[in-house]
DNA sequence: GGTGTGACAATGG
DNA sequence: GCCATTGCCACAC
């Protein structure tokens, strides 16, 4: 049975398509622990810096995607959790990232700037 | 194949 | 400094 005609973005390993999921990820994947970003950033390093949007997307990916991706380590530029409310729970993003020694007060994270990684800078 | 939307960002008033 | 508008690419219908 090959019901996967609007199943095709359920693996980003397949998606070499567009190719644009698979960075995303991986550069979500390679935020080191307690650090953040930021979608504009991730958006900047993929050449597509107008296109914060699609990382977004990418994202509401990542819970159909096999491979852990850290997408409570992504938030807007505001370090606003935005999309918490995509994840299993509300709290899960919040607790992950306290977790990871990151301040987290009414879905912000505190010291974003301190905390912010730069994959354009930091992974090169 | 056109339209709407999406976890955003930058700009203008 | 905040609200409204625009841009942007990919996907779902």
């Amino acid at each position: 049975m090959k019901k996967k005609l609007s199943n095709k973005i359920q693996d980003p390993l397949l998606d070499i398509k567009t190719g644009f999921f698979e960075k995303v990820f991986e550069v979500a994947r390679q935020v080191p622990y307690g650090r953040v970003t930021s979608y504009g950033a991730i958006a900047k390093f993929l050449g597509s810096s107008q296109s914060a949007r699609m990382v977004g997307w990418a994202m509401n990916q990542t819970h159909g995607c096999k491979s852990f991706v850290p997408a409570h380590r992504v938030v807007n530029r505001l370090g606003l959790l935005t999309g918490k409310h995509h994840f299993a729970t509300e709290n899960e993003m919040e607790e992950l990232l306290k977790n990871e020694g990151v301040e987290v007060v009414n879905d912000k994270i505190i010291d974003f700037n301190k905390l912010f990684w730069d994959p354009c800078k930091e992974l090169i």
